[in-house]
DNA sequence: TATTGTTATACTCTATAACTATA
DNA sequence: TATAGTTATAGAGTATAACAATA
């Protein structure tokens, strides 16, 4: 049986993540959030906010480190905590009027910045690489869900 | 000014990073170790050992973190800290006889593990995958280092 | 003076599980 | 009984800076 090499797609899969990590912190950083709450403004951002559970899923934090990370954001004053109408157990989480300020301010920039890297790269490339960013994740969490479903 | 999307490609490549993670995490995670763990025993492997500065560099974890986790892989008895005879103030880290017996037998593992995941992969694709990754990540790069050279 | 690696500090994230209050 | 979110705990990674030994 014949084996493409694989390996080399996945090291290269890691350095060009931890590349665009490093480069966009960068910027982050300048803003006195972490990545993580980063993740949950951006996530947060042109919506009229979402449980905690679908935030969860959204930013791939589990529930235990996502009420940290909310607390922490809530004490900066960027997100608020309002209880759910419709199921008394659930929190819907939501940006303060600051944390849309700040949204408005800071994503449009954290555009530019990732764009400047883009500006070479030829437009036909990106989407191919796209396509197959996206088939290697599928094969990837099937492959993941065939052991969930073995073991 | 016309601008090619790069946020959806920046999404995938997020998601296909992170689908990668979690799939290599199940197997690692079999193993006791971390997946920094993981990172500096399949970088030492099948090498003489090296340097604590290039171990960090190739590994992309900061010395301040690097001695914790060179720490707590000693504990295991995986690695060894070998003073460097050329130089005095260096570190030369390599696997232990224990860690070179895992890294043997963890390795091949690692990689059918990950096998299973690209057997559906049009080959033809991988290699292209792998080209424009290549040219994003030194894209990012560029960028990165116009950024540190203009502050 | 610059570099290698260690130490120390304070924070953040992770994984897990027990717990509460609702459903 | 199951689910949403909180709390608690222990471990591990991150960033930063001060430091000792050596170059």
């Amino acid at each position: 049986m014949t084996t493409t090499p694989f390996l080399p797609t996945l090291r290269e899969l890691t350095s060009a993540y931890q590349a665009f990590e490093a480069y966009s912190a960068v910027h982050i950083r300048t803003l006195d959030l972490t990545p993580a709450q980063f993740d949950i403004i951006a996530t947060l951002g042109n919506t009229p906010g979402m449980p905690f559970k679908e935030l969860g899923e959204k930013t791939l934090i589990t529930k235990g480190t996502l009420t940290g990370v909310v607390d922490r954001l809530t004490d900066k004053k960027l997100v608020q905590r309002v209880a759910s109408l419709s199921d008394g157990r659930s929190q819907t989480v939501q940006l303060t009027p600051q944390g849309v300020a700040l949204f408005e301010r800071i994503f449009p920039d954290h555009l530019a910045h990732l764009q400047r890297a883009f500006v070479e790269l030829p437009p036909d490339e990106l989407v191919n690489l796209e396509k197959s960013l996206h088939h290697l994740r599928e094969a990837l969490v099937s492959a993941r869900n065939n052991i969930k479903a073995t073991s």
